[in-house]
DNA sequence: TAAGGGTTTGACCAAACGGTCAATCCGACG
DNA sequence: CGTCGGATTGACCGTTTGGTCAAACCCTTA
């Protein structure tokens, strides 16, 4: 399903022009929203040339979605079980938070999907996220029986850190709107609340 | 700026018509993916007839917003200071996840406007906001000083509140896919999860 | 009932869109 | 150097889109 590993230099570094320029395009308007001449010029090629690399818009779309995935579900994957149950957690929250600062365009990208009611994640693609998530939250499971987390239910744990941290991202303009300050204080304000907040709400009593 | 009163009935019964087809549409395909034709299908008019009630397609987007502010915003406004500050701040967090489950369009238009850096949302109504939060983050503060209330920073309270609330109206196909069971269950057990985690990070110690 | 104004619509337009294609360009290799 | 296959593009196409307009319709009221 995915595209073949390129061949040449010229097709390696024009793919990855299209897809660094695709992300710029489709985080900042959405999927109908991106246009194929805006991407081009993102991606400093002609619009037939695009479609040189790519069959279709919608190709350029997956195959930046399926480029993606992976870096940004690695760090619910990175949890240790062998950790201690709140330090991973926390951390976990931490580096989605940093990955909200860093990477917002992958954020707004996975936002936008999601948001439409994801008409472009394959049932493979849906499979693979719900068997990581459940792998996960069995784990969480194990550590509240044992003691050694607060006992809240882990699939609504998960949306919670997914929720506050990727809202500094998806939502960005509104937070700007409210919070004064510049960006680093912003995050470092987040960082405080989240990690006080989850702090507070994991640890066992 | 905003529209006038309608004056006969038919111009109420086709304004109404319009936001409400208006409200499906742009909620399910953001401001971009929304076309004239569906919002005049979803109304039961036709195009050209949208466009004798209002000028254009912003021009009903602006009005769906603007009529929709104020009731979405009112539940922060209820926040009562006479209260107890933990008990009101929950009742604040449920009344939030109900919307989520009563009035999802509404949660993913804003939802999709923010997203896209709110490019229809003026000047004044960003100061009503700002506004608004900035008072209930004072009344968050003093309640804090009197020692009622965990010390948190309140905006980044209110970011969590409404991340974690509306996630469950905007990322509503990833909740079904991640969690098993009806949508009852779902918000029942979403209920659970943030009335226990907001209590004991709210609570004082 | 006749008229007047508010209401509705089929037909249309210009621009933007995703995508195609034949022609051209260019760089690697014998 | 010549050539051959990959790379590039200007011009173009059919469709969709937001919006227009003149004509027709219909509800109210005198």
């Amino acid at each position: 399903m995915t595209a073949d590993k390129p061949k040449t230099r010229i097709q390696a570094k024009n793919q990855d022009a299209i897809l660094k320029g695709a992300l710029d395009v489709f985080a900042a308007e959405g999927f109908k929203g991106a246009t194929l001449d805006a991407i081009a010029e993102a991606a400093g090629l002609s619009k037939p040339n695009l479609l040189y690399y790519f069959p279709s818009k919608e190709a350029i779309y997956l195959a930046l979605i399926d480029t993606l995935l992976d870096a940004w579900l690695a760090p619910l994957s990175a949890i240790d079980p062998g950790g201690d149950p709140v330090e991973e957690i926390l951390a976990y929250v931490l580096r989605k938070l940093d990955m909200s600062r860093t990477m917002p365009r992958e954020s707004r990208l996975f936002a936008n999907e999601i948001l439409q009611g994801m008409p472009h994640i394959s049932a493979t693609i849906a499979g693979r996220l719900k068997v990581l998530v459940d792998d996960q939250a069995g784990l969480f499971e194990r550590w509240i029986a044992d003691g050694r987390l607060a006992p809240v239910e882990p699939h609504h744990l998960i949306f919670s850190i997914w929720a506050t941290t990727q809202h500094y991202a998806d939502f960005a303009s509104q937070v700007e709107a409210l919070v004064p300050g510049d960006e680093t204080a912003r995050f470092d304000g987040a960082r405080d609340f989240l990690d006080a907040f989850y702090r507070r709400a994991l640890t066992p009593s």
